[in-house]
Order: structure tokens, then C-alpha cells, then sequence
RNA sequence: GCGCCCGUAGCUCAGUGGAUAGAGCAGCGGAUUUCUAAUCCGCUGGUCGUUGGUUCGAUCCCAACCGGGCGCGCCA
């Protein structure tokens, strides 16, 4: 990729100038912010002169005088008060362009350590639908797996299901007393969230009821036969709607181990996280407190009330003995650690959760673990209103229920536009394009903005959309449709338009966008640059007619319409976007 | 009260210690006998919440304030 050959030709003009690097400092290449001066740019001269108190323009000119990337480059230059550009050649380009074209990596490389990385996302809980509010985790999380592992690192991916929950006590009351065996026949979850949401109503003022549900929790949690088969049962019929979610989103995982797979962890690792001293009996509970190893505004363990430093502890086991939500999680750890080897675990879940994770990470550490934990954290889902879209009283909007509005709304779009197309072979579009246009909504936001629900931006099928992407990859399509033969590469490439030199270098651009996307687990910059791909290919499409043309400049473009195919397709793979070949 | 996140065009959102802050939608005006019109080109539209500070340079970093969201000992 350009940019990393760049920035080490950077370096070693360095070191032939015998120019000192300060410690600490890493030269860059960028993008050039503005194309009219090159194709990538480098700020390093003006920061470097600030360190060491040299005219950044000068050093600049040092720095280019000892430059050598002639077989990259058609020019470079220092401009202003010390950029240096660059222009990509076209020989340089071409090159890359036949990359693309015949390699199955498409011209990225893989990273130099390779890492043994968990991708914690998803998570939904037995007997209850899953909502809007998973549709991040679970997007955000599939695509970071699918480009983790695409750069060559060696992922698992894990879905943490709530299968264990206090909610259970309710479920278990209500399958007892309000069950409709019928309606659990016909929709499962439906009935199971039926008596939840029953029940949980009327617990909230009646102390009795919550006494018997509570009763019903600790039976289970004490081996109860009954309830047992029940909670097995509940288990059972959820996880089969959930396959049938994630098969139809895409949505694969290694591994589904609910929370109750580390029952049987959980007391002893409290004994330890005791035994250690990290842990201490407070009030009955069994909790974590500051170690005052850190600055009191840095830690997590915390809280400042007024002038004073108060305590925000980490509780690890109730004071009736029941454990909590970070044992769990402190004991996955040890599990990923010790079965999967795990370099590096990342969770993706909501902002909200930030503290709890902070704790996690701050225990963690204090257990001397080695372990790189990474809380991928994305903002909250709130209505037209502005407010957080809850889930309590009234509608709640199901996943479900949005994948199959905007696949309705895709067959509907493609049926017209195409009435040729029916049967299954319009029903695999409307879902290509229907899943496509939701995930692509969600990932080409950056993670951490508070996502207003709104159908119609969700599934608008023009402008910034997957739509707009996998018709811009049909298009291709159809130009070796047409073609009527397989695309060979040809033997000589000469780009000549602007157009096709755009194309070219936003296609060179796709290792890097790759790449950055790890940089803060962020898919919505690829998402981004496949937008502009497909921005450029437009403009190349229409200022280049690729048949009607001869010759040099017919394999040029055919080579381009090529590479934009494979990066289309792959970059929208890496969303878990699919594509089709006509729509 | 304390903490975290956010505040950018009418709306929805990108973006970065650097060169003139960008898209999409909406609005207006053009193109097109198609390699499929879910397309392209152009125009209109901004005090980057406010005020200070650091810097050669701040929308970006720091501080305070305003506004919105979320969280804060036995739910997950």
C-alpha cells in the first residue's frame, strides 16, 4: 500500500540525511487533504521542525533532496510552510491496479502480528425479542470479525447469550401460572415474552409476587429439577429463533456460551479474587475497592461526592450469595484465556456500560492477567423524540420487524424496476438488498453517535446506501455480461483520463481504508470509503465508455471495471454486506 | 452532586493539530436515444454550542460555561 511504502521511504530519507528522530515521534503519510497537490501528503517536516527547532520548509527540502521513490512517484514537492506531496505515477498505479485483479488478497497485506482475538457482540437474552438496540452490537461486532480476520488475525467470535439472568424467577412464575401452550407452539419467543412482560408488570407493586418469583430463581439456581427442564426448555426454543435471525442477516459465531456455562467458575473465582486481597466482605456482599494504585480521577473504583472521594465498588457476589454480572464476565475472561488463548478481547456493547467495563479491566489487571481488553463501546438508540428508545410499555420495534420491512421494501423497489425478475431469484435480492440497506444505515455511522431510529433513512434505497453500493457492483456485472467472455488481464494498462486515475488511485486506497478500520474498531470508515469508490466509478462510468472503446484503453478500462468489482464485493463482505448480480 | 458521551448546512451525519470544513437527503437548474435512470454534472445552503487559553496554525488539544443523552453498591 502506498501509504506505508511512503512512510518508509520517509524513514530512510531520514536516516540518509541524518536527521535524529526525536523518541516518541513516528513520521506520516496521509491522504492529501487537497488532490490538487498530490495524492498523499506528509505533515512530519512541520512537526518535526517544532521539535527541534528547525524551519519547517527547509527541513522539508532536506527531507525531499534525499527522498528515493522514483518507482512510486511521478512527482514530489514541498509546498507552503513545508508539506511534502506526492503523486502516485501511473506505472505505479497500474501495477497496483493488476494486484487488485489478481491476487485474493485485492492488494492488502496482512498485519505483521497477528493477534488471538475474541469479539464478544450480540448478546441477546432468552425470552426476549431482540430489539433495535442489537442491532450495533451485532453489526459492529460481524464486521470487525469478518476485517480482524481478513487482515490475518485469528478471531473467535462469541455470542455471550443473557441465558442466566434474575429475570428467570419471573419467566419461571409465568410459565407456570399464564402459559398459552399453543401460542408457545406457534411463536416462542412471542409467548415467552408475553408472560415476562405480564408478570414483571406486576411485580413492580406487589412484594409478594416478587418474594415468589425470587423463590423460583433460587430454586433453579439450586438444581430444581422442574425448574431446571423449564429454563432448558426456554433456552432451547429461543435459541432456534435466534439461528433463524442470524441466518438470515449473515451473522455467524464460533461459539455461543451463555452466561450459565460459568456457573460452576463463578464461586470459585470470588474465593480467589478473596484469597488475593483483591476482593473484600462489605456489608455482606463480597466486593472490589480502590487499590490506590491510580490517580483518584482516574479510578474507575471511585466516586467524587462534594470534596470527598467515595467509594464505587465493584460487587462480585450479593450478600445473599447470588453472583452478578462482572463475575461473569471476570470468569469468561479466565475461560477465553485459558481455552482460546486470547491476546485481546473486545466487547462490543453500548456506551452505558463504560464503568462496569472499566471495572472489568481494572480487576483484570490487578489479577496480573495479561490480556488486552477493549470495551468497543457505541451510543445509545433513542426515538424521533430524542429520547432513549425503551423497551418497557408500549411497541417495541423488534429486529425482526425491521430486516422485514426493509426486505418488503426491496422487493417491492426491485420488482418494479425489473419485472422480470420473480420467485426466488427476486426474494434473494429483496434480502440481499433489504439486510444490506440496514446494516449499511447502522455502519456507516460512527459508532459512538447517538443513533435516532428512523425508518426511512434506515431503509432509504438512494444516496449514501447499500443500495447505491451493490448497484454500482451490478453495473460492473453487467459490462462482462454483456462482454460475454471472463475478464483476462490483459498483457499493458495505460490510464490516460482523469477519470480513470481517480479510480485507479481510490482503488489503491482500499488497503488502507482496510487497515485504518482497526486503528478504533470503526467500520463506518470503510464504509465510507466504499462510497467514494463507488462515487468515482459512477464519474469513470460516465465520462468512459468501456465497450465502444479499443484497444489499450478497453483493457485499461475493462481491468478497471474488474478491480472495482472485487473491491466492491469484498469491502461490502467485510460489512457482512452481500451482493448480487442483478437487481 | 460526580462521571462518561455528544453538540458541525433546513434535516441526517462524516471529518482532521495544517492548505478554501465535507457528504447524503431536501430545494433549484442541467444531462441522458444507456455498458440497466437506485445514475451523472452544476447551484443554493456554515459564527464547526459559547467564552477564554496553548500553538506559526484549533472545528480538533486544555479550562470554564450552556444545551442534549446516558450512567453512578448488591439488575444485566
Amino acid at each position: 500500500m502506498f501509504r506505508s511504502q511512503l512512510t518508509q521511504r520517509l524513514l530512510d530519507a531520514f536516516t540518509s540525511a541524518q536527521i535524529e528522530i526525536p523518541e516518541g515521534f513516528a513520521p506520516s503519510v496521509v491522504l492529501a487533504s487537497d488532490t490538487r497537490f498530490g495524492d498523499y501528503q506528509s505533515n512530519t517536516a512541520m512537526a518535526l521542525g517544532k521539535h527541534l527547532r528547525t524551519n519547517p520548509r527547509a527541513l522539508a527540502q532536506t527531507i525531499a533532496d534525499h527522498l528515493k521513490v522514483d518507482d512510486l512517484c511521478e512527482k514530489i514537492s514541498v509546498d507552503g510552510p513545508g508539506f511534502l506531496n506526492f503523486t502516485i505515477s501511473k506505472p505505479a498505479l497500474q501495477s497496483h491496479l493488476c494486484d487488485i485483479c489478481q491476487s485474493d488478497r485485492f492488494g492488502v497485506p496482512t498485519v505483521t502480528e497477528p493477534r488471538n482475538i475474541v469479539i464478544d457482540f450480540s448478546a441477546p437474552n432468552v425470552a426476549k425479542p431482540m430489539h433495535v438496540g442489537h442491532i450495533r452490537s451485532t453489526f459492529i461486532g460481524d464486521s470487525l470479525a469478518r476485517v480482524a480476520r481478513f487482515l490475518g488475525h485469528h478471531v473467535t467470535t462469541d455470542n455471550h447469550i443473557g441465558d442466566w439472568g434474575t429475570q428467570f424467577g419471573m419467566i419461571l412464575h409465568g410459565w407456570k401460572t399464564l402459559l398459552d401452550h399453543d401460542a408457545l407452539a406457534k411463536d416462542p419467543i412471542h409467548e415467552l415474552v408475553r408472560v415476562y412482560k405480564i408478570i414483571n408488570a406486576a411485580a413492580k407493586d406487589d412484594e409478594s409476587l416478587r418474594e415468589v418469583c425470587k423463590a423460583e430463581l433460587v430454586k433453579l439456581q439450586q438444581g430444581d429439577a422442574e425448574n431446571h427442564a423449564i429454563w432448558t426448555e426456554c433456552v432451547r426454543l429461543t435459541m432456534i429463533q435466534l439461528d433463524k435471525v442470524y441466518d438470515t442477516l449473515g451473522v455467524t459465531f464460533d461459539y455461543a456460551l451463555g452466561e450459565s456455562y460459568y456457573n460452576d467458575a463463578l464461586g470459585p473465582l470470588v474465593d480467589d479474587l478473596l484469597a488475593k486481597g483483591i476482593a473484600s466482605v462489605s456489608e455482606g456482599a463480597v466486593v472490589v475497592f480502590s487499590d490506590g494504585s491510580v490517580k483518584p480521577e482516574e479510578d474507575p473504583f471511585l466516586t467524587r461526592d462534594k470534596d470527598e472521594w467515595k467509594a464505587a465498588p465493584c460487587i462480585v457476589r450479593k450478600s445473599d450469595g447470588g453472583f452478578l454480572y462482572p463475575t461473569t464476565d471476570l470468569a469468561t475472561i479466565d475461560y477465553r484465556i485459558n481455552e482460546w488463548k486470547a491476546d485481546e478481547i473486545w466487547y462490543v456493547v453500548g456506551q452505558p456500560q463504560q464503568l462496569h467495563f472499566r471495572h472489568i479491566i481494572a480487576v483484570t489487571q490487578r489479577r496480573g492477567i495479561d490480556v488486552k481488553l477493549v470495551h468497543v463501546a457505541f451510543g445509545s438508540i433513542q426515538g424521533e423524540d430524542g429520547k432513549m428508545f425503551k423497551t418497557r410499555s408500549g411497541e417495541t420495534v423488534g429486529l425482526l420487524e425491521v430486516i422485514d420491512e426493509a426486505i418488503d421494501r426491496a422487493r417491492t423497489a426491485a420488482a418494479e424496476k425489473d419485472p422480470s425478475l420473480s420467485g426466488d431469484a427476486l426474494e434473494e435480492i429483496a434480502r440481499i438488498i433489504g439486510c444490506g440497506a440496514v446494516k449499511y444505515a447502522e455502519l456507516s455511522q460512527n459508532r459512538m453517535t447517538d443513533y435516532k431510529f428512523a425508518w426511512d433513512r434506515m431503509l432509504s434505497l438512494q444516496g449514501n446506501t447499500a443500495p447505491y453500493l451493490i448497484n454500482a457492483y451490478v453495473r460492473t456485472r453487467a459490462i462482462f455480461r454483456k462482454l460475454g467472455e471472463d475478464f483476462a488481464m490483459p498483457a499493458a494498462l495505460q490510464i490516460t483520463e482523469d477519470a480513470e486515475r481517480g479510480l485507479a488511485m481510490k482503488l489503491a486506497q482500499f488497503a488502507e481504508a482496510t487497515h485504518d478500520i482497526l486503528i478504533d474498531h470503526r467500520p463506518n470508515t470503510l464504509a465510507t470509503y466504499l462510497f467514494e469508490l463507488a462515487d468515482c466509478y459512477h464519474s469513470f462510468y460516465e465520462a468512459c465508455h468501456v465497450l465502444n472503446s479499443t484497444g489499450i484503453t478497453r483493457d485499461t478500462r475493462l481491468t478497471l471495471c474488474q478491480a472495482t468489482s472485487r473491491v466492491l464485493k469484498q469491502g461490502l463482505n467485510l460489512l457482512g454486506i452481500q451482493t448480487t448480480e442483478r437487481m
